[in-house]
DNA sequence: TGAATTATCGTGTACGTACACGGAAATAAT
DNA sequence: ATTATTTCCGTGTACGTACACGATAATTCA
């Protein structure tokens, strides 16, 4: 590629650098360098004077140049739990963050993986100690067990390490940013999904299925956002709620059963797939299901159009984001928005090819 | 910050750059940089003695060092149209460019902007021969008046300048890459949304308002899309089709009347602000209206809860995207996908912020 | 065989910044 | 006033690559 040079002579929009304030500022290169990092063993007067040029010609570090000079190797860690056969759900951020580590690679960065046992606290913590340990330079963790995590961040915290949530976060904790989504509002979403698609006829059933674990959270607040919705809305709706522990879900023929009511909707606040298959087998798929996440189990009752809308948090890009704010943050000193809610993307028979190739083909820099 | 350096020396993934290659290969850097760059003066020998060296220690060229030496200013260009107040559709794709130019200016590359009248074929020609005479890197486009686009971009084939679609794009063009949506899915998707909500009553009217422009295709693509979905689910439904021209617009009374009919769903492919605005003056708030785009108009509607569903194709992303693709082409010569369908987002009230949030605040580095 | 070409290669400088080192100036201690 | 400190500041090298220039070796021509 032969570029087009003429333009750049007229284009004066040659950003100054270090060298041209040195000269501005009548000083060398190595004091306006140690202005700019505040290393010090610089005068006020000639600080001021620094100071004054900077800001006169506007001045702004060049990154590319700074990231080549810099000996500093940023590390980066994750801390989520690794994904089984049972819950996959694991497995899209640890995609997400897998391919942000390749394209930051050419920066130096590097990123090491610390995954737990997303059932057992004593791993989350083992894990913990882990990273700290490993004295990374940025963590990216989801606080699933509260008070380990909490516990966790004050030491991070200490040591000024800065670190992103993804998927949860902890109230009155220092993280550097947090990428997940609005459970409620997302409940809300789906009881207006819903009561488009049943019109106040029949009852409607909300399912909480094995949430004794670290979805809890989620799936209460998605509950109260559907009943929210319903009490300002259709405040004389029929609606049932059913918890079902795990060590019951295999009891498939009394799942979903209600005496003496016509069940139109279920919403599934997790694992929709097994209420599917249940209703599947039951042949009956004329009940509208709406649940969450895009795992294999629930992509495949989308497509036989027993679940008919899927809520996504997109969890690859929560991830990905997250490993991206550090970077930007470690890397670029750029300031980071701490709340970032991921839009709450419907997903039906109709949209889901295009979006799953969409979400699986992105690449980092969309922001 | 002080990074840990402990673990960088045990890590031996150190890259081999060009000088430890030149080294193994016993020639010099000079020399490597010749293959590297394809620009001869090396023999058929030393060459493929760099190449195998290369080869065993897997080089990859350090972008941003490459970037840091390069003289190369790579200058992007758009051709869009511009937005007016009737139609402030292209305000959020050059919102898209703006971000990401100043993303990008790290590295060099600048934007320039050519905007047309978007109801004019005329404009497009005399904005598509200015950019032809600015000789830019790469271009950055919305193919419009297909003929007039078919012809421009033969031009940039012939001068090997690469150029990437958004909102649309032409057959048969060697265009780099495609932002956009596919039309005819997002057509089924509404047609899913409304035979949720209606339930097979009442009879459901498509309008196409002042669609004699720019819009022709994508309204079409939806209204095919949104009948063949009915066509095949629910056969025995009353699907009538309004076009409406934009001089008509302001007769207000009449705009969307079916004598003896009971309308319960309205699709709008186009300006459903124009529709809603109607139906609330009417007040026939019950029917269920779908359209397109968030703009400030739809929004309102949104919000009153006139319109009940708005299907977003992302025009903002679709054009970050687009000068992203050509700057990774560009600069570190990335492999780009070529077709990039935005997934099919539907928004309603009880999204809506969160989704108006997080499209404003993205950054680019999301792939 | 010697000079004139040409093909092939190495050297030097630059990009903008980081940072170690050492030197000079200013101050303090004797 | 001389030495010893401290404060302040400039120089040099490096990061990995691009590219102009010049040098050497190989080839051709006379």
């Amino acid at each position: 590629m032969t570029l087009n040079r003429k333009r750049n002579i007229i284009n004066s929009s040659k950003r100054t650098g270090i060298k041209e304030i040195a000269g501005l500022a009548d000083v060398s290169i190595g004091t306006v360098d140690r202005v700019i990092h505040n290393r010090g063993q610089v005068s006020k007067k000639t600080m001021k004077k620094i100071l004054d040029v900077m800001d006169k010609t506007n001045y702004r570090p060049n990154f590319v140049a700074r990231v080549l000079a810099s000996k500093e190797k940023p590390r980066l860690v994750c801390l989520i739990p690794f994904h089984t056969p049972e819950n996959m759900y694991w497995e899209a951020p640890l995609e997400g963050i897998i391919k942000a580590e390749k394209e930051i690679a050419d920066y130096g960065v590097t990123v090491n993986y610390f995954l737990f046992n997303q059932y057992l606290a004593d791993s989350f913590e083992k894990k913990a100690r882990d990273v700290l340990s490993d004295n990374p330079d940025g963590v990216l963790l989801a606080p699933i067990f509260s008070k380990q995590a909490s516990d966790f961040v004050k030491k991070l915290d200490n040591l000024k390490i800065p670190y992103v949530f993804i998927d949860s976060k902890l109230k009155e904790a220092n993280n550097l940013s947090f990428f997940g989504q609005n459970s409620f509002r997302s409940g809300m979403l789906a009881a207006k999904l819903m009561e488009f698609s049943c019109r106040s006829k029949g009852t409607i059933v909300i399912v909480n299925i094995g949430t004794e674990y670290e979805n809890i959270h989620h799936a209460r607040e998605r509950e109260n956002g559907f009943k929210t919705y319903f009490l300002n809305n259709t405040p004389g709706i029929s609606l049932h709620v059913l918890n079902i522990s795990s060590e019951n879900i295999n009891n498939r023929d009394s799942l979903v059963e209600i005496p003496d009511t016509d069940i139109s909707g279920i919403f599934a606040t997790s694992s929709a797939h097994i209420i599917a298959n249940y209703l599947n087998h039951k042949g009956k798929n004329q009940i509208t299901l709406i649940g969450y996440d895009l795992t294999n189990d629930n992509i495949t009752f989308l497509e036989k159009g027993i679940i008919d809308f899927l809520i996504c948090q997109k969890p690859r890009e929560q991830a990905f984001r997250g490993i991206y704010a550090l970077f930007h943050h470690i890397v670029f000193k750029k300031q980071i928005r701490r709340n970032n809610l991921m839009p709450l993307d419907i997903i039906t028979r109709e949209n889901l090819n295009d979006y799953l190739e969409f979400e699986l083909n992105k690449e980092g820099y969309y922001e």
